[in-house]
DNA sequence: TATTGTTATACTCTATAACTATA
DNA sequence: TATAGTTATAGAGTATAACAATA
């Protein structure tokens, strides 16, 4: 753990680990191919984890938890109207973002300041350390990934990056039905 | 939630759900591509929630959590002979099977029998009702995940479960490095 | 009255430790 | 003494409810 722990998932998780295990591919026609392999989720969620796990190293030694981490990415592209719109983004509860920002703040990585239009509410954004911060732990975790993908043959490589981007771009309820 | 809850992550969560979203996909040479892709995990994690999301209607129906769907799985293919083992197996920890397999025991979907070669340890096995009811979850989150799949152009989808299984056989420290 | 941020409380899931029964 | 299974307890992490400030 890193500071303060990491976020958990009440609801979602499987343990799913070592439970399905790939078989030898052969390559079948695209529609009626391996009908026997693991359930998606059996393998999506376990591949998920260990890739959080590779981040580790690399948040702690930047001394982040992986919702700083988050919050750092959310914040990163554009600056933030309120702490619930942030939480939102980032599926959290308002509530839980609060210590996070907290520490954020007082570390200098992220400014938080009343909106002069409507005083509830905060104005959030990355100071300037806050953002090499984001791109030296980025960087860091980019060139782990690009070690494992480069286990790939291109061609899987692309279609993995490809699809990825395409379902996770779906909104969840339409993976969900 | 199904009965009795579903498993949770302590350590491994992160909330990137809508945090990063993919960016327009042009095809570029597979090593340099796509500098700016989302972090992996960022896309692997919220993807991995969504299809367990898309798995619960299925085990509702069934009366199973996703801890019993892991055990179901884990012993299908062959009994285990102790729970210990079990538990290793599907990444749990030993006293937290306890309470799924008493449930499935007592509904008949699986037996659980000292071992008469070392009384201490129990035999796990699928009970013929629990095969049937394993094959019909599976095949019921297979036909949701074709669907879901079926957004994929035939490349994509192929590179795609090619690299899941690529990278889901890997142990976990050889992801984490 | 509704909403933003905050705090405090309760709840869920999980791991740790202690016990029994076998070996 | 060590191990398999079990139970009970304590610890994280999270969500729910209640509050103050602003609109």
């Amino acid at each position: 753990m890193v500071r303060g722990g990491v976020p958990s998932a009440g609801e979602y998780r499987c343990a799913m680990a070592q439970t399905q295990r790939a078989n030898s591919g052969d390559a079948l026609a695209p529609t009626r191919r391996d009908p026997d392999r693991p359930d998606l989720a059996a393998m999506v969620v376990p591949l998920g984890r260990a890739l959080m796990a590779a981040e580790l190293p690399v948040l702690r030694a930047h001394d982040l938890t992986m919702w700083a981490y988050t919050v750092l990415l959310a914040l990163g592209d554009e600056p933030v109207r309120s702490q619930a719109t942030l939480a939102e983004s980032i599926g959290a509860d308002k509530t839980r973002v609060i210590a996070v920002l907290d520490d954020l703040e007082q570390r200098g990585l992220i400014r938080r300041r009343p909106d002069p239009a409507d005083r509830r509410a905060r104005l959030l954004s990355l100071t300037e350390q806050g953002h090499r911060v984001r791109a030296a732990v980025r960087s860091g975790i980019r060139v782990r990934e690009e070690r494992l993908l480069a286990r790939l043959p291109d061609a899987d490589r692309l279609g993995f990056l490809n699809a990825l981007r395409t379902l996770s771009a779906l909104p969840p309820e339409t993976i969900a039905d």
